[in-house]
DNA sequence: TATTGTTATACTCTATAACTATA
DNA sequence: TATAGTTATAGAGTATAACAATA
């Protein structure tokens, strides 16, 4: 007989657990992991429309309004109209919201360090890999680690 | 800067892949990828009560609940009161449960072979053990390839 | 007509609290 | 008093549908 755990129990009980160490990591700062997420992909190459956004981090776009809502209540972001397009707003960090990501994202990487620190050597990278493979079709950005 | 993608996004994205394919899989036996999980943990090891079952699969036992009279509906599980404690279920398979817990069991495993099939060779099984190491804090008991 | 952001709403999933019957 | 199962309820998280502004 197989494995009496399935694959999908240990992602989605890998995944709850890491939400947890995340959450715990971020609280000093006032946001959860999915916050800094959205604060992450905002900056992560061209700014980008609300909809751009919401489709990078494959979330609907009514998902992403009620987080912009709640970073902007914050101060850690603005809409701003779109210079070309009055349609779309660009969405930028403030300055207080640039500090959250910085500070926020060295806490969230070391939390998934400690998440990972029971594989040993490249088993993590690996892990890591592997699911980038599976998720995006294409092997994993992270050559070398650079975090 | 690290990959745009965090680990937690991948097992995010991975877990509503798997679970998208392990629901098309299971659709022409009535059932859907947690219900089977109910029906193998009923059937791994020792008879549960409801608690036990729910304790297994991670799941509340109120939760569990719903779970067994959505089975019970469909004719795939009993309960019965235990001989010694009145206040317990014996939660058991019917033929037909039995029945579709071995056929719906072979489609999620193929569902779950599709879903690994990018990755190369010993990928697959090294993917499986690190995320038992890391959810259970102990490597995967699956040694062999016997699905 | 189509698209962006928004709002209102509904749905899924799950847990907490309170009840019952047993122990 | 404590526990197993149940019920009613509530909360988190997300999506769908409809709307205003703009293209």
């Amino acid at each position: 007989m197989s494995s009496s755990k399935s694959l999908i129990y240990f992602l989605k009980h890998a995944q709850l657990r890491l939400t947890e160490l995340n959450t715990a990591a971020l609280a000093p700062y006032g946001i959860d992991g999915r916050e800094l997420g959205v604060l992450r992909v905002l900056t992560d190459g061209e700014p980008a429309s609300q909809q751009q956004a919401a489709s990078r981090l494959g979330i609907d776009r009514t998902t992403m309004v009620a987080f912009l809502d709640a970073l902007e209540g914050k101060g850690l972001v603005v809409r701003r109209p779109h210079a070309d397009d009055r349609r779309r707003n660009v969405v930028e960090l403030t300055e207080a919201g640039r500090d959250i990501l910085d500070r926020g994202g060295r806490a969230a990487d070391e939390a998934e360090r400690e998440f990972l620190s029971p594989l040993a050597g490249p088993v993590a990278e690996q892990l890591k890999a592997a699911l980038a493979t599976l998720v995006t079709g294409e092997p994993s950005a992270t050559r070398r680690r650079d975090g």
